[in-house]
DNA sequence: AGGAGGATTTTTTTT
DNA sequence: AAATCCTCCT
């Protein structure tokens, strides 16, 4: 065990933030007795060279191109160690950000095994956005808000929008506020204030009200007191630039910083970085070394959609001129062919730092990787839980494989077969235990008690469980609050004092707002645990869940005692609370052998002796949104995520893709993914079907029942060639295939050669133009039928899908009023009839 | 105010 | 197909 040093000093109080202690000084007696002390630290035996010297390359600007399953976090992990146990600083000293709660637990624990426990005093190793949080509770009034400021979830978010979308006299259909938090996300992983963002973005939004609503958003979150995620980066950058002697503080105690992911960055996240990094002066007046690492793979950038620049990785040499770049090319974890694949698959990118990646591996017993192909997405999950199962029996463990998906929506086919089978998995940041509706509504009461400005958080359980409180009620608090400047819980207080609600209301208000006034007293003298399970009997909360008689009831019960047992482990409610904000996901217990289920973008830096990677089609792998909105950088990127799932594996690689996939409840014939063509040949073995896999589910052919539910492979039934024949669907049918020639034609050699290789018209129709083609439907559709006269007049015989005949009473624009011969007069909209 | 049932939309990926 | 949203009815 390479100790940390005994005689350092432990320096793990975040809060005593001094200036700096002046870090040991190189070549010093007491550096030198530590350096005699370890010889040969332990720590850097099995390092290749290059790793060896991205470790100890401490000083000045350090660029790690490190390839998949070349010892990233080793290098990583190591070269902390190594700084502290060299003397070079102390633990406090040190910043070392990541891109997920994931990975910085993983290095607290990697650094905790190298070096013991001096890990507890590494204050900062986190993600970008717990130490933005950490940086804005200190110096929170710079920017206007208090120290208790909360941190808005998307759901919070999105209301709030909402409301300021609806009180500027839009129409939040024609303007949704999710649209609008997409935008604001953008901004602000830009790193743009309201003022600062381009007009024609400004223009885009709301009749030309983006800017405005960009800036009456951020005002509102000031008066409430709340963040969102993008504030976490915005608010210490602004910090940083307008009170120079903040950031002094920082610079003087950082001396070293080290970037994990460096590819993903985004704007806001490298002006952050940069503001920390690049000083120029020490306080002497001598140059200090800009002691940065950052380590990261252009190949395994896959974030681009959330405004991260690759761009950041390959300028690295400009921003930081002397800059050491080391690449990591040898890989430990896979075997030849899936390396093999992965290099040949990635080859087909432009625009790459160029890497390339090698193992001394080779076992001629290595498996190749195999493609499989399955009819539809129920027999591929069939197909490879058995699979899993064979292999189980030969004794694999079913921790060590995986299963990686694109969309999480792909997940669902396999837990159904999984649970038949009775064999265990572990779905990995899947619906997070947080998001679930009981837990936020709990956590809402949480928040008004421990944050009373909280208005978001106490508008979401007002009238949950019921009380009378509807939106009646609600508005007239809001009002209250916007004419005196207060809080929405103040504005209730207020309320209840005058004769403005009537009675009913006024009580059922009166109640709730003594309660939180009693609930607010106990925060100091009540343990949390006891006062949150206080708190969810006394608002009658847990009665609610315990009368509701749906199916789901039960487990929300056990969801909030789990809630409540969580939370032991946090000192306080408000701790817990910061926590919850920032880590979405509950920990699981991989306690149990379980085989892991999750996205491929949750499966970075993760490895698995055998991947599973289901679903290579078109139009969802590469998924079509990607190629739309993306073009040429969305399909490299789709490829680079490819990339990473292939090399996830360490030995078995298989990949599967079905003919026929079901999209929106609508089964489509898919045409196998390009990528599939980008393999080589070499280090593939297509497995046929049949043999094991053969005989199942090709239950749509004509003549045979379908055991699996209706489907468009058995000839259409009346039922389905009505709904397909409404004049409302053909004219979708029309528009979408004009927007799908439009998109071919203006696409670029590429593609195609892919043409001829769906044979299918309806694989080539229906598969590729089917995504985009229902977007431009609905406005097309929208359109056409608000603006041209209705087809039918008064009077006309129409059928009905659900209600059969009837005949037309009235029209108004594009509602038809009709009275059913069978199921009576009803108000349906003109593209669910159609004549008789 | 609240519920029922019909209409509409949804799914890419996450801190 | 399922979840959410909306409208109308009680």
């Amino acid at each position: 065990m390479t100790g940390y040093p005994d005689d350092l000093p432990f320096f793990g109080d975040e809060d005593n933030f001094v200036p700096a202690a002046p870090a040991p000084r190189q070549g010093g007696i007491a550096a030198r007795a530590m350096a005699a002390r370890n010889a040969a630290p332990r720590y850097l035996d099995g390092l290749n060279q290059e790793q060896r010297q991205a470790v100890e390359t401490t000083e000045g600007p350090v660029l790690v191109l490190a390839g998949a399953g070349t010892g990233k976090t080793r290098v990583l992990t190591t070269r902390i160690a190594h700084i502290l146990a060299t003397g070079r600083a102390y633990p406090s000293q040190i910043l070392a950000v990541t891109f997920t709660n994931k990975a910085a637990r993983e290095m607290k624990v990697r650094i905790g095994v190298l070096v013991g426990e001096a890990v507890e005093g590494m204050p900062w190793l986190g993600t970008f956005h717990s130490i933005g949080v950490k940086i804005l509770r200190r110096h929170a009034e710079l920017v206007g808000l208090s120290s208790t400021f909360s941190i808005l979830d998307t759901d919070d978010q999105i209301r709030l929008l909402k409301q300021l979308i609806q009180a500027e006299g839009l129409d939040d259909k024609r303007w949704p506020a999710r649209q609008m938090a997409g935008l604001i996300d953008g901004w602000k992983n830009k790193g743009l204030a309201p003022a600062e963002i381009p007009e024609g973005d400004a223009r885009a939004f709301g009749n030309g009200k983006g800017r405005l609503l960009y800036q009456a958003y951020q005002d509102r979150l000031k008066t409430l007191n709340a963040t969102d995620f993008g504030d976490l980066l915005m608010l210490p950058i602004r910090i940083f630039r307008e009170h120079p002697d903040v950031l002094r503080e920082y610079h003087s105690k950082f001396r070293y910083i080290l970037v994990d992911e460096y590819q993903d960055t985004n704007t806001a996240q490298y002006m952050w970085l940069r503001l920390l990094a690049q000083r120029r002066q020490a306080d002497d007046g001598s140059r200090m070394p800009v002691n940065i690492c950052c380590v990261g793979d252009d190949d395994q950038s896959i974030y681009g959609w959330r405004g991260a620049e690759v761009d950041n990785i390959l300028r690295f040499e400009k921003d930081f001129p002397g800059a050491t770049v080391i690449r990591l090319e040898r890989n430990y974890r896979s075997t030849a062919h899936i390396l093999g694949a992965a290099s040949h698959l990635i080859a087909h990118n432009e625009g790459r730092l160029g890497k390339t990646l090698f193992t001394e591996r080779s076992d001629p017993d290595d498996a190749r990787v195999k493609v499989h192909a399955a009819w539809d997405s129920d027999e591929e999950a069939r197909a490879i839980g058995e699979e899993v199962e064979a292999l189980q029996s030969k004794s694999h463990a079913l921790n060590d494989m995986a299963i990686l998906v694109r969309a999480s929506f792909q997940m669902r086919a396999f837990e159904d077969r999984f649970v038949t089978l009775g064999l265990n998995y572990r779905v990995i940041g899947g619906p997070r235990f947080y998001e679930r509706q009981e837990i936020r509504d709990a956590l809402a009461y949480f928040r008004v008690v421990a944050q009373g400005a909280d208005d978001l958080a106490l508008e979401r359980i007002i009238n949950v469980p019921k009380r009378g409180l509807g939106e009646a009620a609600l508005r007239l608090m809001h009002d209250t609050a916007r004419a005196r400047g207060t809080t929405l819980l103040q504005a209730a207080r207020d309320l209840i004092g005058t004769e403005e609600m009537k009675p009913k209301p006024r009580a059922a208000l009166r109640n709730l707002v003594e309660s939180f006034e009693r609930w607010q007293g106990l925060i100091d003298r009540t343990p949390h645990t006891e006062l949150a399970e206080l708190i969810l009997e006394e608002s009658g909360y847990v009665d609610m869940w315990k009368n509701d008689r749906t199916p789901e009831a039960p487990g929300r019960l056990e969801n909030l005692k789990e809630l409540i047992t969580n939370m032991e482990s946090y000192e306080s409610l408000r701790a817990f609370l910061e926590h919850v904000s920032l880590v979405m996901d509950a920990e699981q217990n991989d306690e149990q052998d379980a085989i892991s289920l999750m996205t491929l973008h949750s499966a970075k830096g993760l490895e698995f002796d055998t991947v599973f990677l289901p679903g290579w089609e078109e139009g969802l792998f590469p998924h079509q949104r990607a190629l739309d909105e993306g073009g040429r950088t969305g399909l490299e990127e789709e490829r680079r995520l490819a990339y990473v799932g292939v090399t996830r594996a360490k030995k078995n690689l298989h990949i599967w893709f079905t003919s026929n996939r079901r999209i929106h409840g609508l089964w489509q014939s898919t045409i196998p993914s390009r990528f599939l063509d980008e393999l080589p040949e070499s280090h593939v073995e297509v497995v046929e079907a049949g043999g094991a896999y053969g005989g199942y589910g090709h239950s749509g052919y004509p003549g045979r029942p379908n055991p699996y539910g209706a489907s468009r492979f058995d000839d259409a039934s009346p039922a389905f060639s009505n709904t397909y024949s409404t004049p409302g669907w053909q004219r979708a049918q029309k528009n979408r295939n004009e927007a799908t020639s439009r998109n071919w034609g203006s696409r670029s050699g590429h593609q195609v050669e892919r043409i001829g290789y769906g044979e299918t018209d309806s694989g080539y129709g229906a598969g590729r133009g089917s995504v985009k083609g229902k977007t431009i439907d609905g406005e097309l559709v929208a359109k056409s039928v608000a603006t041209e006269p209705s087809r039918f007049k008064v009077g006309d015989r129409v059928f009905h899908l659900k209600f059969g005949n009837g005949n037309i009473a009235s029209i108004e624009g594009n509602k038809l009023t009709i009275d059913f011969d069978k199921a009576g007069q009803k108000r349906v909209l003109d593209g669910f009839v159609e004549p008789v």
